[in-house]
DNA sequence: AAATCTAAACACG
DNA sequence: CGTGTTTAGATTT
């Protein structure tokens, strides 16, 4: 049901920047560009298609109107210069604090970081989990309650604290809890007579290269979420494919179950059931193995009737929840974007 | 490939 | 509704 043609070539990865609504974090928009993720029906693996080909495939595969040729799957080519713009304000107001960074007053000692990543640039420190580990450090028991995290990051963290104070705390405080949860080195400590647990740090409770077993999901693939990367305007992909015309795609096939592409490993699949999707009749193949959000797992065997008999009581009707089917798979997509951009 | 981030569903008192 | 647990898709390293 997924396919996808990744554009080979270096020199012709930039397509543009797609970055206004990004939907995966619409409350913390950020840049990004890069490869043309061409998202169509096509059901084998082909590599080394010409960009025209590819193209015509995609095209072939696809059902959608083009009537207005400024408008491509809800994103109007207007709005696309926008996108741009805004983009290179976001850039330069980086910029502009990465080079204001004068030492914030509230001095909290941070260990010399391994790596720089965005987290330490924004805030000094590396990564949530390393907030939290300060926090619950500096207090007097090194045990505090969520609520006590909390305090301590908006008190010592001038950028959370900021977050707060504009009522945008919603995001740092769910990944609070999120790393309390997720990660093992962090344990509750129950308390007779309180709702909430106090939380401790002990790290040798974590468990490196700790995977997790999971059933194969049995949900038919049109339900499936598709990507949540940005559709793209049909004017930039003409443009694309006239300024790249007869270099070489590569394409990748990826199994319609699985979504993250950058997850699946390529074993031997024991698996080779099956399915048909109902609505296509196309089979598919599946991997192995994925993993995500820093988890990994391995796919149980799956039961070939079992699968089967999940596939005949797959019910079509449109849910009306946030997993909205799409039947058309229309999806032309960019990711990862890099530092440069395309006029179009 | 692995780790991290953001978002959100869901449970429970 | 605050606290916790989980899943998952996207992004960074
Ligand atoms: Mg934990």
């Amino acid at each position: 049901m997924c396919k996808t043609f990744a554009i080979k070539d270096d020199d012709i990865t930039l397509l543009g920047y797609v970055n206004k609504n990004v939907k995966n974090t619409p409350n913390t928009p950020r840049i990004r560009a890069n490869t043309i993720s061409f998202h169509s029906d096509a059901s084998k693996s082909d590599t080394s298609k010409s960009v025209e080909e590819t193209y015509s495939d995609l095209m072939n595969n696809l059902n959608y109107n083009m009537e207005d040729p400024d408008d491509f799957f809800g994103i109007k080519l207007s709005d696309s210069m926008d996108i741009i713009e805004e983009n290179q304000e976001i850039q330069e107001d980086q910029e502009k604090s990465n080079n204001s960074n004068d030492k914030p007053e509230d001095e909290i000692t941070i260990e010399e970081p391994k790596k720089k990543t965005d987290l330490q640039k924004i805030c000094g420190f590396q990564s949530y989990q390393h907030i939290i580990e300060k926090a619950i450090y500096c207090s007097e028991e090194k045990m505090l309650t969520l609520n006590q995290i909390y305090n301590w990051v908006e008190e010592n963290v001038p950028y959370f604290r900021d977050l707060s104070k504009n009522n945008k705390s919603k995001c740092w405080k769910n990944a609070i809890r999120h790393n309390l949860s997720l990660h093992k080195q962090f344990y509750k400590v129950l308390r007779e007579g309180h709702r909430s647990c106090l939380w401790a740090v002990d790290k040798s409770r974590i468990i490196k290269g700790e995977k997790t077993k999971k059933a194969a999901p049995i949900l038919p693939p049109s339900f499936r979420q598709r990507s949540q990367t940005d559709p793209i305007s049909l004017k930039a992909v003409k443009n694309f494919i006239s300024e790249n015309s007869g270099k070489k795609t590569e394409a990748k096939f990826y199994d319609p179950l699985i979504s993250q592409i950058n997850s699946i490993s390529s074993g031997n699949s024991s698996v080779e059931i099956l399915p048909q999707d109902p609505i296509t009749n196309k089979s598919y193949s599946s991997p192995s193995s994925t993993s995500s959000s820093g988890l990994s797992w391995n796919y149980e065997q799956v039961n070939k009737d079992a699968y089967v008999s999940n596939i005949q009581s797959w019910n079509y009707e449109y849910p009306q929840n946030d997993y909205t089917p799409n039947y058309e798979s229309r999806f032309l997509s960019i990711t990862r974007m890099p530092s440069q951009h395309l006029d179009f």
